[in-house]
RNA sequence: UGGGGCGUCGCCAAGCGGUAAGGCGCGGGUCUUUGGAACCCGUAUUCGAAGGUUCGAAUCCUUCCGCCCCAACCA
């Protein structure tokens, strides 16, 4: 085997990246960022997005800044920004001392712009927005020149000048590229570089009245900040020509940076878009940001994800060119994988039936040593009680089996895990039928488990013992949509909400280690899946949310 | 008959002229005190289509077809 055999495969983006450095360009030097506007909270497409960042520059050696590009102060806020951070620490990446704000580049953006319209590179325009509109042109036909587009550099000089100083109401002017109103591009067609707003920065404060386009304050930024490698996604790509434009034509710029495009995440299931994910918070359709049914990282997050499982997701997708939408159930699998290597096993009864053990004795209690883990031992052991009356998960229990079922039913013998075998004896129901207890009898001899004289048995039950059992509260989560990609064709994705996307479970019973859980703490559920404590759990009772459900082979279920 | 992209298995994705990686999913099996986990098999004669170049094409050329993005003083 060669080192080449063993070469990892690179994206697309990581060969640019290799051949830029094998070739020397940027001195080998390799600078990323993740730039989100804080206009909303991080989901699992920035995770994309950030995972691609600060990977590259973990692998090659170089550093990947965090940027807040906050050059729209009507939409953005301090809230989002102290979220952004903490979801990108949270999933285990660091800026260390690379934290910047477009904002801070305001008043050399400043002086950049003023650079340009002393080159004959830029214009005060005066039209309005519907003019500038309607000058720009349309998809098939050119754009016309402003009237304004000739005015003196003086002239625009002092124009410009008087607009930061506030001497103009919001829209009077613009300043605008000048490039060419008939390019076939039409981001060329003299793109509005700065305008006038007057709004309240949430860094800034009103400083500025005058604020850059993402257009023009970006790749300066990223010159700025000497960034080699400038990713965003594919619908920037027409941008390109201006970004290089701007790299070229203002003058005494620190780095020559490259953008390159990849496409975005996409997900089955849910919606990405910050506008939809906005709106379902606002209207209350969910109950905020951090709602476990949300893409959200701080949504993921509260529902059990861990960062390690997400960042595994990140790496199995992917990064291409290619328009994809990828299956959630890829997302589901990640988690699994890494839940299921790490975390401690338990007893949890979401649907109780009361079971009564009619030969154990009365009032006897039993402690059982049970392995928190199957397949790792340094996770230990907990204790788990065993009394004369227990619950069983109600749906574990048929009184008219099918074929496949092989669970509980009257005078089957199945294993409560960990402690005896148990045969179903006699079915308790009340005058409507509902059947209210199972009467069993267990075998002394199956202690742990096991039946000495080697009979086999098809099921293994989870159960806990009604004398210790905590209540609990648990939150069972499914996608939030019905449909594979909500809001596609003529559907308004509010209509495709799953109804059943939280179902809030309440009496569930708890083996005793569960009691008092610390927020966040992750747990299998045996049988039955992930789950993790929410913050809104007391001491007295408990709240899990499930993070997701165990995988289940059964062919078809039963009711 | 404006411009920019993209089309390899159900979903992702390698492939970079030498004879279709891998993952998820799916099907089958072994094992099992979680119908979990683990493990083992199987799953594209074909790369959007048609022509062409070549000893040889998913990779090169031509034409065609399909999908996505662009006409915010958003990012």
């Amino acid at each position: 085997m060669s080192a080449q055999d063993e070469a990892p495969r690179l994206d697309f983006i990581r060969e640019i990246v290799a051949a830029d450095q094998a070739s020397g360009t940027h001195q080998g030097r390799v600078a990323t960022r993740f730039p989100p506007e804080p206009n909303g909270y991080l989901h699992i497409g920035h995770a994309k997005s950030i995972c691609l960042n600060f990977g590259v520059a973990r692998d090659f050696g170089g550093t990947c800044n965090l940027r807040f590009d906050d050059t729209n102060p009507v939409t953005e806020d301090t809230e989002y920004v102290d979220s952004i951070q903490e979801d990108v620490q949270w999933l285990g990446f660091s800026w260390d001392d690379r934290l910047y704000y477009a904002s801070d580049y305001f008043e050399r953006l400043y002086e950049c712009a003023v650079r340009l319209i002393r080159d004959d590179k830029a214009y005060v325009d005066s039209l309005t927005a519907d003019d500038i509109r309607e000058y720009r042109g349309t998809l098939k036909d050119p754009g016309r020149e402003s009237p304004y587009r000739s005015r003196p550099i003086a002239e625009n000089l002092e124009l410009f000048a008087r607009m930061r100083a506030g001497e103009f109401p919001d829209g009077a002017h613009v300043l605008r590229a000048k490039i060419d109103m008939a390019s076939p591009n039409i981001t060329m067609r003299d793109p509005i570089l700065y305008r006038v707003r007057r709004a309240h920065h949430h860094r800034t404060g009103d400083a500025w009245c005058l604020y850059p386009m993402y257009d023009y304050a970006h790749p300066l930024s990223d010159a700025f900040e000497q960034i080699t490698h400038s990713l965003c996604t594919l619908e920037f790509e027409d941008h390109r020509p201006l970004y290089d434009w701007l790299i070229a034509n203002v003058t005494g710029l620190p780095g020559r940076p490259r953008q390159i495009e990849f496409a975005r995440l996409n997900l089955t299931y849910t919606v990405m878009s910050k506008r939809k994910l906005l709106q379902l918070v606002e209207d209350g359709h969910v109950h905020g940001w951090d709602d476990p049914r949300m893409p959200t990282l701080s949504g993921l997050r509260r529902r059990g994800f861990t960062a390690e499982a997400i960042r595994r997701f990140c790496d199995e997708i992917g990064v291409a060119k290619r328009e994809n939408v990828i299956d959630v159930g890829l997302l589901e699998f990640c988690v699994r994988e890494d839940l299921n290597a790490r975390s401690p096993r338990a007893m949890a009864v979401l649907r109780p039936l009361k079971v009564v053990i009619e030969n154990y004795p009365e009032g006897q209690t039993e402690d059982f040593e049970v392995a928190s883990h199957p397949d790792n031992a340094a996770l230990g052991t907990r204790h788990v009680p065993f009394g004369r009356e227990l619950f069983i998960e109600r749906d574990d229990f048929l009184e008219d089996p099918p074929k496949k079922f092989f669970r509980l039913a009257p005078g089957r013998e199945v294993r409560l895990r960990g402690a005896y075998l148990v045969t179903c004896r006699e079915v308790i129901k009340d005058a409507g039928g509902q059947i209210l207890e199972l009467r069993c009898t267990y075998d002394p001899l199956t202690r742990g488990g096991d039946a000495p004289d080697g009979r086999k048995v098809k099921a293994t039950l989870h159960w806990v013992s009604a004398a210790h059992a905590v209540d609990a509260e648990v939150r069972l989560y499914d996608r939030l949509f019905t449909h594979e990609m909500p809001g596609s064709g003529q559907a308004d994705f509010l209509t495709q909400l799953n109804p059943n996307a939280l179902e809030v479970l309440t009496g569930c019973k708890l083996e005793p280690s569960l009691a008092a859980p610390a927020a966040g703490a992750r747990f299998q559920f045996e049988r039955l899946g992930y789950f993790c404590a929410d913050q809104d759990g007391a001491a007295s009772r408990p709240v899990f949310n499930r993070t997701v459900t165990l995988r289940d082979n059964r062919a078809t279920l039963p009711g």
